[in-house]
DNA sequence: TGACGACCTC
């Protein structure tokens, strides 16, 4: 078993052969792995990101057999592949085990936890560092001032700062991240103006500084100035025109760029993504010759969060075919479960389910809030309440997830006292939050409670989406309240769409109520003229009342629209 | 070894 590893470890991974190397670690695992093969397997896969970054987890169960260098190269490992929560907890134990660390050890560790805004974390191994005597090293000292940056305590990054005896390039890019990532852009711009020898980092550092802020004119200005640009350079001011939604200027940009890297691509693919143009978003998916994961994950995430969870899983079933290499990863995952509590069918949820367990994938946190919102939404509600109860962190997506899910389930008093848990936990609600408790309370019938919930959103310093109008005209509606309903929508800072007009008209077919049932039929056949269900709905409401001159006139409206066969074209009569 | 840029869950 271990020379069929060892063979295994001098090849260029497929698939295939991590998951043979998966299955090598597991058998082994009876027998023992020797210290020197452990530290093998840690270089290659080092040297081979990617696939390797599977086994990894398998060789942690291992390494307490290995020396101190296996636990350092293992922390820095995780740490350069994005496995920061991993790289944390390893980090933690050594230091339980009273394991030698070293400088590579620590700044591997300090970076994973400004990537996880850690900062408590950080400040632990910080103080821990100076007792070693690491503060010395200028890598540790660049991983301090970027781990303060990064979760925002400027001042003490500014201090780490002035105390280095040696500044250099990356110390200044740090800096100037931590000023552009707290929205400084002034102070962002002083450190920009103060580097004395800039180098591309630091120019789109500052690019993105200002496309963040939304000063694309600014951030033009810098990109024409810069002396060279790189893809970096492009791909900041491609994502600066998509996060302040302007797809043309960001096509237009993409056309024009010299090279294009699947940075570029992911960035376009999200951006159409963002705008509800899938089509656009599939075709650019289309054109790539070499697709990644990350660039399956942006299409795949396109599909499920524009409601198209079908061709979502159709792509991820295209992905993980023997002749395609790519692996999914937990991204991939988040997205697909996704598109299965859209479809409400728990079997595709299980397949999958099964497919992260061939794969080893590890469940985390927000894998498992995704899965809440699946079983909730498939009606499995006690276990989404057991998945939920099992977190280790509760955050404000896993509670919203939660809350909506017992709101659909009919369990509208358990939804309120959740969410009042988490103001409890200091958790602030967002427009989610209020999605799930206004559900919850539409489901119960519970009126007054939901508009004095829906006033409540502005003390939290939210404004009600068009959604959110949605759901109270759909709660006073079918209470009756028609009328209060109609005052509701026309009181909207924004225009309602469909939705809401549709639901009101719903609320009039259930009372009866021809007058506001006729304008809201109106708006309803303005914003979607192809939808037959809108007719039917106001002829009904017309055939209670009594009124068949006006059935009439309505049937033959859906007759010239198609909407009904006319006897004689029929297809099932021919 | 370190600094910029993309993909996830409600």
């Amino acid at each position: 078993m271990v020379s069929r590893l060892r063979y295994l470890l001098n090849q260029r991974l497929t698939r295939k052969q991590t998951l043979q190397i998966h299955a090598c670690i597991i058998a082994s695992s009876a027998t023992h792995l020797e210290p020197l093969l452990v530290n093998q397997i840690l270089l290659s896969a080092g040297n081979r990101a990617g696939s390797a970054i599977r086994y990894v987890e398998l060789i942690l169960l291992h390494v307490q057999a290995s020396c101190a260098f296996s636990w350092g190269i293992t922390v820095r490992f995780l740490s350069q592949n994005g496995r920061f929560g991993e790289a944390c907890s390893l980090y933690g134990r050594m230091q339980r085990l009273g394991i030698c660390s070293s400088s590579f050890a620590v700044s591997s560790a300090l970076r994973a936890c400004a990537r996880t805004m850690d900062k408590n974390g950080g400040s632990s191994i910080h103080t821990q560092a100076h007792k070693l005597g690491f503060c010395a090293c200028v890598y540790v000292q660049t991983a301090l001032l970027d781990l303060y940056s990064r979760v925002g305590d400027m001042e003490t990054a500014q201090r780490i700062f002035r105390e280095m005896p040696e500044k250099n390039v990356v110390s200044w890019n740090s800096t100037l991240f931590g000023y552009v990532k707290s929205g400084n852009i002034e102070m962002a711009r002083k450190i920009f103006d103060e580097i004395p020898d800039k180098d591309a980092i630091s120019w789109n550092s500052m690019i993105s500084g200002y496309a963040k802020v939304g000063d694309m004119e600014q951030a033009g200005i810098l990109f024409k100035q810069m002396p060279e640009r790189n893809s970096s350079s492009w791909n900041a001011m491609l994502s600066g025109y998509i996060d302040c939604r302007n797809i043309e200027s960001a096509r237009k940009l993409f056309d024009a760029m010299p090279q294009r890297s699947n940075v570029s691509w992911i960035t376009m693919i999200s951006g159409y993504s963002k705008c509800g143009e899938v089509d656009s978003a599939r075709l650019h998916f289309d054109q790539m010759a070499a697709k990644d994961v990350l660039v399956y994950n942006a299409m795949i995430a396109c599909y499920s969060q524009n409601s198209r969870p079908r061709e979502a899983l159709q792509l991820f079933n295209d992905m993980i075919k023997p002749n395609i290499d790519i692996f999914p990863d937990e991204m991939t995952f988040s997205s697909i479960i996704s598109a299965c509590a859209q479809l409400g069918d728990l079997q595709s949820g299980s397949w999958i389910e099964s497919c992260m367990l061939r794969l080893g994938i590890r469940m985390d946190n927000q894998l498992t809030t995704a899965l809440i919102d699946m079983y909730a939404k498939c009606g499995s509600i006690d276990k989404a309440c057991e998945l939920f109860n099992e977190l280790s962190k509760k955050d404000v997506v896993s509670f919203s997830a939660m809350i909506l899910g017992l709101g659909i389930n009919g369990r509208a008093i358990d939804a309120v006292r959740l969410f009042d848990e988490m103001i409890e936990a200091g958790i602030n609600p967002n427009l989610h939050t209020f999605s799930g408790l206004l559900t919850a309370y539409s489901h119960a019938g519970l009126v007054e409670e939901g508009y004095q919930c829906f006033k409540s959103m502005r003390t939290y310093g939210l404004m009600a989406t068009v959604d959110h109008y949605g759901m109270m005209v759909n709660l006073l509606g079918r209470a009756g309240l028609i009328e209060e309903a109609y005052n509701l929508i026309a009181s909207m800072p924004s225009q309602a769409h469909s939705g809401v007009w549709g639901a009101l008209l719903l609320a009039c077919r259930m009372h009866n109520n021809v007058e506001i049932g006729e304008i809201a039929a109106t708006h309803c056949f303005e914003l979607e003229p192809d939808r037959a269900g809108y007719y039917s709905l106001l002829a009904n409401i017309y055939a209670s009342a009594g009124l068949w001159a006006n059935v009439k006139k309505i049937r033959k409206i859906m007759e010239d629209k198609g909407f009904i066969k006319v006897p004689g074209f029929s297809w099932v009569d021919s």
